[in-house]
DNA sequence: CATGAATGAGGGTTCATTCAT
DNA sequence: GATGAATGAACCCTCATTCAT
């Protein structure tokens, strides 16, 4: 399907790859412009549709080209052995901060596509959206160690809020920092993210 | 200003509105189509313009509709007095319902706004936002009696956690809804809301 | 025809004429906007169809109503009995500015017609150019006493080329005024045309 | 700016130059229609404004073309070291046959711009008119003898005089061709000059 | 008579996609 | 492979005109 583009030049690849996925992010997938996106990545608009061949292809590349870096990712630091809950979820923040070395904004990217409604490319993501639920990804939390949380307390729904207060502290730093027109500050982020886990753990597990 | 809108009749306006809702909610502001909402709502292109003169001040308003709209359901609903957090949650799931009721995308519209990156409209919404901190809205988690909480554990950040969670449940509780093309079930989701209330309870108030 | 616009209080009928006359010289024919004639008529979208029908009879009822006026205005001043050619371009000047002083717009209007090109109007307007041709207005020049005229020059190519000048200097004064956003100066404007009347006497009349 | 337009073969470009000479001359600005020229120049709507960008950049690309090639022209043609007037006139008169030829529609177009009052164009226009007023097309006029002249006489004036009086019999022809509807008759019309050139030297120098 | 809400065609402009080079 | 000229559908918006009130 997409050998053309596959058996090009890496570093260019990377380029397009990252180009695609900072403007979709950006702008979601009606707003973004293959104009743009030939452009950010040093191609010619020609050159894109020859590798593509629309838009909506290139934008579902890119979607796959998520999945299976994140899982792949998942797999190589995630380890699937540890069944302590927190353990687990600062190596998901490993996993993350990883990902965002090579790709700055493959997250933002992954998080926009949640929200996408665009007929024409909605109908083919929820059919991919089961097989990633079974994806090592969507296995991150599970055989997790439920015996160390207090058992007058609802573990699963605790793994939930955990993860839900996981997402929204990233998004409210992310929110901040766009305010502001800084970068993310990483060290201040684990800090923040430790004084949470301290937090659960004080409260979900057994003392 | 938008006083041709203001003055027509009643029904015709809530049409408008929750079509204009929909979209904007659907397909944020730069892809939604100005086409597909007049013919959500039923009327003509130019009728749309004749009230709103542009995209972007339909936007807008939509944006102090919204705001204005929780801020008094908020003044009708949420009593200040009270000060236990979890009566304050209760409140402010029953603002949420309240609202839904009328304008079943006011709240997913809500949402976008905050992710609105579109240099047209995010200029105009950031000088509204210092208003909106102010008003009632936001003082809904203000003057929370801190005391209930474990002296062992940080109340602020417990608080936040909830926050998240909450909107975290109603987010997938949408997700799930909107996967099988069902209706918000309510009653379902209050339970699962008081089981998540007694979690917290358990984990974060003094026994 | 045009019956209903006729029968209306007097007042407000030279309001609408002269709204009409300013938006229609200022813009030209397509470009003017009803929506703007009504607005600087006070009168209201809906009643200036109802006395006019369409743009173009309004626009055509305009071109008639100057013709008329001015036709009469040329009979109530010209004398044609003075066959000095010095004295007519003096009298033609004189009809100008009576006409400016209750219609401002008018000779602007009357300018912009020639240029007209439109498909929809230029038509029409080419059919009424002939009665005008033998209408009063352009009497104007007839019966001029030639024998004043020095016998070595052509006296019909001086005539015109002295109603050349006579437009030209109009329009670089009116081009000179809008330029530095001043009003016409009428005592200068009548200053330069004596100079002028002094060059063309010493040049082409008998001495 | 233009390099798109510029790169493209010779003689699309002159159909595309020539169509929007046309259109805009007739038209104006506001009136011109896009959709006219590109149909006018046998060129898809979307590919003028790959060319160009904007309606206004083509106006303004049209504007500078003129004046350059008209500035050319004049290089070409004039010998600025002739002082006589009369000779320098009918060396403007070879400029402007010589335009027209290639660009019939360059000349009108030239005269509508200077009464181009709308606001998105004539900010830049007016800018731009300085540079011009010192270039080779206003220095036509520059250097004349003016001791050939009758001493009796104001020279500057009826230097004025001559060129309103070529302008107006110029207008005068066009207007005879158009409302005909046949082409400019060149001979006939250096046939009415010449006669023109005779009255003047008649009555405005020294015998 | 008078209003202005309502329509829809047409305006300028953008952009995914095709295709000759 | 690689380019970018070329197309046309769809975009937001304006405006002459109609019509219910």
């Amino acid at each position: 399907m997409f050998d053309k583009f596959l058996n090009i030049d890496e570093e260019k690849r990377q380029r397009v790859i990252n180009a695609a996925l900072k403007v979709f992010a950006a702008r979601g997938y009606v707003a973004a412009s293959t104009n743009e996106i030939a452009r950010e990545a040093g191609i010619s608009k020609g050159l894109l549709f020859h590798y593509f061949t629309s838009k909506k292809d290139l934008y579902l590349y890119l979607y796959d080209y998520a999945v299976t870096l994140l899982t792949e990712t998942v797999e190589r630091i995630v380890d699937f052995g540890e069944r302590d809950y927190f353990e687990r979820l600062k190596q998901i923040a490993s996993v993350k901060l990883s990902v965002l070395n090579e790709h700055p904004d493959l997250l933002g990217f992954q998080k926009t596509i949640f929200f996408e409604d665009n007929a024409e490319v909605s109908a083919e993501l929820k059919t991919r959206s089961k097989e990633i639920a079974e994806s090592a990804y969507y296995r991150l939390l599970a055989d997790i160690d439920k015996s160390k949380f207090r058992p007058d307390i609802d573990a699963d729904r605790a793994i939930g809020v955990m993860l839900w207060a996981l997402e929204g502290m990233g998004e409210a730093e992310r929110a901040k920092h766009k305010a502001l027109g800084t970068e993310l500050d990483v060290p201040h982020l684990m800090e923040e993210f430790d004084k949470y886990l301290a937090l659960f753990r004080t409260s979900f597990y057994r003392q």
